[in-house]
DNA sequence: TTATAGTTTAAAGCTACTTTAAGTTGAAAA
DNA sequence: TTTTCAACTTAAAGTAGCTTTAAACTATAA
């Protein structure tokens, strides 16, 4: 029977209208319909979903996946290619690790920065201290 | 004298159309500019923008940093509010990378899944893992 | 003095969705 | 049996966060 699209929604975390608009662009060419135009999704179109989302998650525009998709659909022609995109992607995603670290240090600094300044009554303690800390 | 927008642009990292755009959204209120109107940056500036990128890569909408800049003008009467926000953020930097770390796990089986695949010479080898591995 | 490089604004374009509107379908309640 | 309700369908419009384009202005270097 399959999962409707509100079944897929939800094992998936997406939204429906996320889903068809993904299948819109080409990201899921593989989902059945039946006879009323229903789509009736697969545990193989979960995980294709997933997939998807991690690529996105990777900050891969929708038209690059598309082309992914484009490529499992060449088979056993394009494992060379595909397996240099995901080298690629794993590059992306440890670089992304290790600036939103960056952004955490920075985000400590300003916990810091303001439990101080609670503390003290006043912002004003950490006055000329401007290459380090901006008033914002 | 101050940095013009592109040198500003330069030693942010940031498009001077991105950071026009978030003067307009009320992102940079104390942006100064000159008798023709051209804007001149201080370093306090760029140390703002660097606020609002870090702000902007925990994933913050645009608007809900405006408050935040609005917030900043209250003085100290906000202290406490902007201290919880930057908690709040903590979190939310945490999350995603640990969200991040579980896309690298998922890219780090699909590289180990193209690289034996390759070796094969086909994808077939893992066949009839259905559960765990998409044809995706 | 005239290029050219950089600035300005407003408006249009783009991506990745989300929301809305209007219609269809299947099952449960009256 | 009828009707009502939730869940599905599509097309189109709306939104966020930029980017690009167009037309105008300005400072400096050749």
């Amino acid at each position: 029977m399959g999962y409707s699209i509100g079944g897929a929604s939800q094992k998936a975390g997406i939204s429906a209208s996320t889903i068809r608009y993904y299948e819109k662009e080409g990201l899921l060419p593989s989902i059945k319909r039946d006879k009323n135009g229903i789509r009736s999704f697969t545990d193989e179109d979960l995980q294709s979903l997933k997939i998807i989302e991690c690529l996105k998650a990777t900050g891969m525009p929708i038209k690059d996946i598309q082309k992914f998709i484009n490529l499992c659909a060449d088979g056993d022609n394009s494992l060379q290619e595909r397996y240099e995109l995901f080298l690629d992607r794993k590059a992306v995603v440890q670089k992304q690790i290790s600036e939103l670290k960056e952004v955490e240090k920075m985000i400590d600094f300003k916990c810091w920065y303001y439990k101080t300044a609670i503390e003290a009554g006043t912002e004003k303690i950490h006055a000329n201290k401007s290459k380090i800390i901006s008033t914002v």
